[in-house]
DNA sequence: GTATCTGCAAAACATTTGCAATTCT
DNA sequence: AGAATTGCAAATGTTTTGCAGATAC
C-alpha cells in the first residue's frame, strides 16, 4: 500500500484513500476492471462510496499517465495498469480479456511518419483455448 | 453501386436501399464514420430513415464480416470497411482518425499460443504532424 | 479558511428493444 | 400470404455534471 502512495505522490496526486484504492485494485487483481466492478468491489469496504468517484478517479489517474483504457464493442470501458506496453487477447465467444505474452517491435514505435506515438494498443480478437474446446 | 450490392449478395445479406447506401457510405469516404455520421448523411437523401435501421444494420454488416468497429475511450464507436488490415493513429489532441500504412507481422497473426486469432487490432495514439506544428 | 475531494441525484448520451407498419418475394 | 425489413418511441446502461457537504492542508 505504501507503493501505491509513493506512485501517485510521484505523479503528484494527493494519495485519498478512494484513490489509493482504486488504483490497488487495478494494480494487483490486474484484470482489467470495469468502473462497475471496481465500484462493486470497493463498496464492501468503503460503503458510502459513489460511481462519480470512481469515475473522477480513473479519469484523473488515466490523465497522469498510471492507467489507460481498453474498449470492446459493446462492452463497458476497461481499465488497465500501465507498466510494460503489452498486447490483449479478447475472446468474442466468451468475453475473456487476457493479457498476452507477445513482443512486437509496434509495441516500441515512438514516431510514424511526422507522428509522434505515445501509446499503442494491440488487442488481438479470435477464439480462446477453452472455447474451442467447448464447441467441438 | 453494383459493386456494392455484389458484396451485399455474396454474403447472402437482402441488399435492400438501407443496406446499400450504408455500405456505399462506409466503402466510398473510408473515414471512418459514427453511426450518427452514417445517420445523418442518409437523412439528406432517405428523409424517413431511423437510427435503429443504421445500428441494425450495422450489426448485421459486422457479423458478415463486413466492417469492423472501432472504439476509442469517450467517443461514439466507428466503423470501417474490411478491406486488407491495416493499423491506425488517432490525434489524442485534435480527435482525429486515419488509417496507418505501417505493415507489421502481428497484423497476419491467425494463432496465439493455443487462441485463434480472427482479427487484429492496432491503433497508435499520439500527436498527429498537424497538432505538433500548432502547439509549437 | 480555503482549496480539494466526495456523494448524490439528475442529466446526457449512445445503444437496444418491442412492436406495429411496411415492403419485398 | 408469409417472411424480412423498417420506424418509432420507450427502455436500458454507461458516463457526466452541478452542487452541496465533508475533508484535508
Amino acid at each position: 500500500m505504501k507503493q501505491i502512495k509513493k506512485i501517485l505522490e510521484s505523479r503528484k496526486i494527493r494519495p485519498s484513500l478512494h484513490r489509493l484504492m482504486v488504483l490497488e485494485y487495478i494494480i494487483r487483481r490486474h484484470n482489467h476492471p470495469t468502473p462497475e466492478d471496481i465500484y462493486n468491489d470497493l463498496l464492501t469496504t468503503i460503503p458510502a462510496i459513489s460511481r462519480a468517484t470512481v469515475y473522477n478517479t480513473l479519469h484523473l489517474l488515466q490523465e497522469n499517465g498510471l492507467v489507460f483504457s481498453i474498449t470492446i464493442p459493446g462492452e463497458e470501458t476497461r481499465y488497465d495498469y500501465k507498466g510494460d506496453s503489452h498486447a490483449h487477447f479478447y475472446c468474442i465467444h466468451c468475453g475473456a480479456l487476457r493479457d498476452i505474452d507477445y513482443k512486437c517491435s509496434c509495441l516500441k514505435k515512438r514516431k510514424i511518419g511526422h507522428n509522434l506515438i505515445t501509446e499503442v494498443q494491440v488487442c488481438f480478437r479470435g477464439i480462446c483455448e477453452n472455447c474451442q474446446k467447448r464447441t467441438k
